[in-house]
RNA sequence: GGAAGAUUAGCUCAGCUGGUUUAGAGCACCUGCCUUACAAGCAGGGGGUCGACGGUUCGAAUCCGCCAUCUUCCACCA
């Protein structure tokens, strides 16, 4: 078969991976073998890729695809996220452009449309990844959402309120006014903004709620509020204020009259020491509030608009409210100043809306134990963190942890299975039939239509902190008694998890604590955080900058392989990735020069009557040993989860070591053939090659595996097994390389002379060179070798490979004053480093206290150096004379 | 404000417990080549006082201290 003289990637990749399905190589089932299994950090359903998820998946196909060569049964599960809050305001938002507004419809009826969204936007990313060459066991695909898996969620729920883990609790929580939703600490971003210090007056009371001339000033940013204030507080401590003891004043506008307290949290330093306490709109405020027993007075609406509690401006929003209370404020008297002022303001991670702290009921789960177990099985080491600094950020995280609020203002996920008994007590239970028999224990009259399912639904990471059990058995989860299935007990747990430091709270923490929880043990051995994906100039990538690639267009330019290696290339571990196209060019340029040594290969001719060369036999030797060599570091790299410096080692073996020095070394010439052996070993040398980089490039690979001979329909590249290192002589990569420095001498001669590649040199060396390398030189520079007890010719350019002297005579070509510059400058650096040796060896206190190797060593070079002088000084006098 | 990590060639990074490193790699750069596998290529080449200053040591990119700069995380003063 003709091969085209450029690797077309578009070409070859569906065709393989139609072929990898249609065999289901992908898929995996228990056997004997030992597991290896990966669970997809799973993406939002309605997601579409991006880089992040090109590198994340790109990596756990090289581990899956690496683990599968290795011999081990491989299994890596994928599947989808419903993501509550993205998800809902996804659909909101396409059904407002459908002029629908989200109150007019049941929860029944959204639903529908929120389905029918997901079937219809669902699983993309499924499909892109394919794109990509994911090796995924499609059958096993899961959605958190499921049937299967939201029994789980409601059983989870269940066990631990049972267990009096979940309580329901009123507390200030992060509201989302525009996704109408609570949302947890840590899905709250705050943000320095630019906003203004307003100082207001509010003027002391007479005792009958009118003002005296009397005032006491206060610093807000949010002066919107002032409805809702429940007291003025100063520190304890503020003399300046001691006046202000027993007094009540008049907020401002309203002249609602309210005490002045004392209390130690305000800081006297900042602002004017006067602060507004505004319990139900501040978090700190309300505690203060708790402790002086204050009024709270909720004046802004789900939507953070005021609502008549607020007896003006109301149903205005909170930030139109804020521009005209200003103006009311400036024109009643009572604003003294406006500064500018920058503060955190915390923000929606899913809308960027500001939060609004609101007072509601909300169900919360205890973290004390599970916080205990899940950091002691990181400290124990039964999950590895790679990089190990994540272990620091995680022990304060898991020392510190607050309960986790569970519940979500939303339709779109599993619905909390607490129901309501008319008089206002609940109970929780799995079904509504379950919950009727337990509502009846309490009351016997009850039927089924008194009872009132609770509106909330669960936070999304309370059904993917289950995903390492519940993709394999759903029915285990909530019930740890239970016997795990054959699936969850082959393949529980996982060997490795593969995801962004950025959900290492909402997500890895509390996979830990679940499957400490329900299986007992970790559900990982080790966790590898990769970068966050940057722009070529540090930005993250986001849509609204539109510094982000499309990974597909990338990939129909250049081929899912060369993505693949780009992404690879700037990956090293633990740093963000600096992602540039360069470097994805860099990986196509591979794949070309993959295809055409494979071409070069495959084109010749074989001859079973030719003897092989010496420079071929020298060149086999040196390979094995070479292969074996980089295989064993390889592997060292895999295990430490240095993938991109596993790349680099198997691209050098591949363009450096085999295309540059040994398909050189055994080309025949033009149109003659190559002996059998020689294209034998050519051949296998290939294909573990082939394998070797197989994980990394799935496609180019099984391309040119299936061309190199007849395969059966049914075999893979993809399960043959990566080639083992063999124990090999050291001795034999020593002699190749001092091959290697030997042509490279001759051709930095024939380059600064000027010297057509085809005009053969006569290289004269000195002293005991290893023989069977010599045809490599003599090959490879285009010289003739000749070993010899000293140089005769006076003209020509000696130069050094380690120890030996070598020596190219030049009659006419040398330019006696430049070489002998050249050689007095190699001189003196000798003599410096020499000088510089000897000081260490004189040095008594060096001698007495390096250990007997190192002393070798410098002694070594000693004698290295000298004999280097030595040459130098002899081919100096040889030019002198000449 | 607290914590963690980083700082090595133009860029991205290796350099693990101090001495086989006279500081390396890939890319980029410069010079010469369309040499019948490959110009997405071949051959050759230049480039770093290892952030600053102290200290420990016979010996420091490597260990310690301090400073500077950057990144991330946590907390957050109305």
């Amino acid at each position: 078969m003709e091969l085209a003289a450029k690797y077309n990637a578009a070409e070859v990749e569906d065709k393989w991976y139609a072929y990898w399905l249609k065999h289901k190589f992908f898929h995996s089932e228990p056997d004997e073998r030992e597991p290896y299994t990966i669970v997809i950090p799973p993406p939002n359903v309605t997601g579409i890729l991006h880089m992040g998820h090109v590198l994340n998946n790109t990596l756990n196909d090289v581990l899956i695809r690496n683990a599968r060569m290795h011999g081990k049964n491989a299994c890596w599960v994928p599947g989808t996220d419903h993501a509550s809050i993205a998800t809902e305001s996804k659909v909101v938002a396409k059904l407002k452009a459908m002029g629908i507004s989200k109150d007019d419809l049941t929860r029944e009826e959204f639903l529908k449309y929120a389905w029918e969204w997901k079937e219809e936007h669902g699983g993309i990313i499924l499909k892109q990844l394919r794109k990509l060459g994911a090796s995924c066991d499609w059958d096993r695909t899961r959605f958190t959402m499921e049937p299967a898996l939201s029994e789980a969620v409601i059983n989870t729920f269940v066990y631990f309120y049972k267990k009096g883990w979940i309580y329901k609790g009123v507390r200030m929580v992060n509201w989302d006014p525009e996704a109408l939703t609570a949302v947890s600490d840590d899905e709250v971003i705050h943000k320095d903004t630019k906003s203004h210090f307003y100082h207001l007056r509010y003027y002391i009371s007479d005792g009958q709620g009118n003002p005296t001339d009397k005032y006491l000033v206060i610093a807000t940013t949010r002066p919107e509020t002032i409805m809702a204030d429940a007291a003025i507080c100063v520190n304890p401590n503020d003399e300046r204020h001691h006046w202000l003891r027993g007094k009540k004043v008049l907020i401002p506008l309203i002249n609602r009259e309210i005490p002045v307290i004392e209390d130690d949290y305000v800081e006297m330093d900042f602002g004017t020491g006067c602060l507004k306490v505004t319990p139900a709109h501040d978090v700190h405020d309300y505690e203060i509030g708790l402790r002086h027993n204050l009024e709270v007075l909720d004046i802004i609406d789900e939507h953070g608009k005021l609502n008549e509690k607020a007896r003006i401006l109301v149903g205005e929003d909170r930030f139109v409210a804020r521009k005209k209370i200003v103006k009311m404020l400036e024109e009643a008297g009572n604003l003294e100043k406006v500064e500018e002022y920058t503060s955190p303001v915390g923000y929606s991670e899913r809308t960027n809306a500001v939060i609004e702290p609101r007072l509601s009921a909300q169900w919360f789960l205890k973290m004390d134990t599970l916080a205990k177990m899940a950091l002691e099985t990181v400290e124990s080491g039964r999950t590895k963190f790679i990089p190990e600094k994540y272990v620091n950020t995680y022990r304060h995280w898991m020392e510190n942890a607050r309960d986790w609020c569970i519940s979500r203002q939303l339709w779109w996920g599993q619905r909390i299975p607490a129901y309501y008994l008319p008089d206002g007590r609940y109970v929780v239970e799995a079904t509504p039939e379950a919950a009727l028999e337990a509502a009846k224990a309490i009351c016997p009259d009850i039927k089924k239509e008194d009872l009132r399912q609770d509106e909330d639904v669960l936070d999304t990471w309370f059904s993917s902190w289950l995903w390492p059990i519940s993709v394999f058995d759903p029915e285990l989860p909530g019930h740890p008694d239970h016997q795990p299935n054959k699936d969850l007990a082959y393949y529980y747990p996982t060997s490795d998890l593969v995801t962004g430091p950025d959900i290492i709270f909402f997500w890895v923490a509390r996979m830990i604590m679940a499957g400490e929880e329900f299986m007992g043990r970790e559900p990982f051995s080790n966790v590898y955080f990769t970068g966050i994906v940057r722009d070529k100039i540090g930005r993250k990538m986001s849509k609204t900058l539109g510094n982000s690639p499309n990974p597909l267009d990338l990939i129909e330019t250049y081929g899912a392989d060369a993505v693949r290696i780009g992404m690879l290339l700037c990956s090293s571990a633990g740093n963000d990735i600096f992602y540039d196209e360069a470097q994805i060019k860099q990986g196509a340029a591979f794949c070309n020069k993959i295809w055409n040594s494979y071409r070069l290969v495959k084109g010749f001719t074989v001859d079973e009557t030719v003897a092989q060369t010496p420079a071929a036999a020298a060149a086999i030797r040196w390979f094995d040993a070479k292969l074996s060599d980089t295989v064993a570091q390889v592997e060292d790299h895999y295990r430490k989860f240095r993938i991109s410096d596993a790349l680099m080692a198997i691209y050098k073996l591949f363009w450096d070591d085999y295309c540059a020095w040994y398909l050189e070394a055994i080309k025949p010439a033009f149109g003659q053939p190559v002996d059998k052996a020689t294209y034998d070993a050519t051949l296998g040398y290939f294909e573990a090659l082939l394998k070797l980089i197989h994980p990394v490039m799935p496609f180019i690979t099984e391309e040119l595996w299936q061309n190199m001979e007849e395969r059966k329909e049914g075999e893979t590249i993809m399960y043959a097994r990566t080639p083992a290192a063999k124990p090999f002589d050291p001795q034999v990569l020593v002699n190749f390389e001092l091959a290697e420095e030997a042509v490279n001498g001759a051709r930095g001669i024939r380059n600064q002379k000027n010297i057509a590649p085809k005009e053969t040199l006569e290289l004269k060396v000195k002293g005991d060179f290893p023989t069977e390398v010599i045809p490599v030189i003599e090959k490879m520079g285009n010289v003739t070798v000749e070993k010899v007890a000293d140089f005769s010719e006076k003209q020509g350019v000696g130069f050094m490979v380690r120890t030996y002297e070598m020596f190219v005579a030049l009659n006419g070509l040398v330019n006696v004053e430049e070489e002998i510059a050249k050689l007095e400058k190699d001189l003196a650096y000798q003599q410096k480093f020499l000088a510089g040796v000897r000081g260490k060896l004189s040095n008594e206190r060096f001698v007495a206290h390096a250990p007997a190797a190192v002393i070798e060593n410098e002694r070594k070079k000693e004698s290295d150096s000298l004999s280097k002088i030595e040459s130098l000084e002899s081919q100096l006098k040889a030019l002198r004379n000449s």
